[in-house]
DNA sequence: TGCGTTATCTACCACTTGGTAGGTAAGATA
DNA sequence: TATCTTACCTACCAAGTGGTAGATAACGCA
């Protein structure tokens, strides 16, 4: 734990250094598979240097959970307030896909941590429990319009997108766009 | 680390116990988050008696794994030869759902740890990776004389029943059986 | 140039981890 | 009852954990 030489940054932009690098490596390992000592590694710096920015290790957890946040609500949903129709659904979804598509480590990052954080005494439990139904309920207002029962259609949907992901990371040869278009192709023709 | 009374057991009634009580243990916090100490008090025994029967953390996971693969595949799939029809693909993957349905530590197990497992380092990742490509075998065998694109169809297939039981697991109230059999239907559906 | 702020460091702590060494006691066989 | 095997224990270890205390050095500003 010797750093050879000291590099010195402004807060903000420490921070973000810090939270790019603890996004991967969580990606990797989840959040118990990695230690605060590789988060500080990641990024040439102590343990106790990383700890002047975050008090504990959850609160990096915690800082990684809303960085992704900011940037990937607004990415995908766009508009404030879409039209409540399965077209716009549909876009949205494969907007979605092809943001996806290009950064992987962030998929898994999600993928393994909402699997860790499935037992309740994980630190990011109630986050995951929260963002699943912010994001049913945002679909399901979408496909209200359009489906007899809006509820369903959007636990399936997000069901099948979870698995495809999941299946993606296992296996990165699956053609994920080719697979969404298919399913969609069969959910949206329904009467 | 005490013992108050010494409970001897026959080593394959031991291992059994052993390995019912780790996999409840590693189905709600992971592998990494649950630790040999743990594994063996849920026995009331301590961290060396247990030693005495698998030689080593790793070896419990390896144990665990075997042992869900003696009583899930024979269960599930039934024939050793099944009729490679649509019919039969879709009924086989009922039974799978019903089964699942009443143990969800079983399937909450393969969900927390598969996730875990997509690190290359983890233990289990080959066992992980071996698993998704027999049974996508498997299963497109099955489909083969029906579906055009069978392997496409077993990709599509198993991630939904994966994405399914991830959200399951996250909200219970998700009624497992009917979207299901929605699914299915569409699926099934198709020329 | 000197000074205060603070980002970062070294050194340490209490605790937990997976694992080992060697002793103890339960049960089967004689 | 005496003996052997072995399931299980106590006691320990080295390494790693998250986190703290206090020293140091880089920068902004007078």
């Amino acid at each position: 734990m010797t750093a050879s030489v000291r590099r010195r940054l402004p807060p903000a932009e420490r921070r973000e250094e810090i939270l790019a690098a603890a996004t991967e490596l969580i990606a990797v390992s989840g959040f118990n598979g990695v230690s605060l000592g590789e988060f500080a590694a990641a990024c040439g710096m102590t343990k106790a240097g990383l700890l002047h920015h975050f008090p504990s290790k959850e609160h990096v957890l915690v800082g990684v959970l809303e960085r992704r946040d900011e940037l990937d609500v607004a990415a995908v949903m766009g508009d404030a307030d879409p039209a409540p129709d399965a077209e716009t659904a549909r876009a949205a979804l494969t907007r979605l896909v092809h943001r996806n598509l290009g950064q992987q480590s962030v998929v898994k990052l999600y993928t393994v941590l909402s699997a860790e954080a499935l037992d309740p005494a994980h630190p990011a439990h109630d986050y995951f429990r929260r963002r699943l139904r912010t994001s049913r309920d945002r679909l399901e207002r979408q496909l209200f319009a359009w489906h007899p029962r809006p509820g369903e259609a959007a636990v399936e949907l997000l069901a099948f997108l979870d698995g495809l992901q999941l299946n993606w990371l296992r296996d990165p040869e699956i053609d994920f766009e080719a697979h969404w278009e298919s399913f969609a192709d069969r959910f949206f023709a329904q009467d």
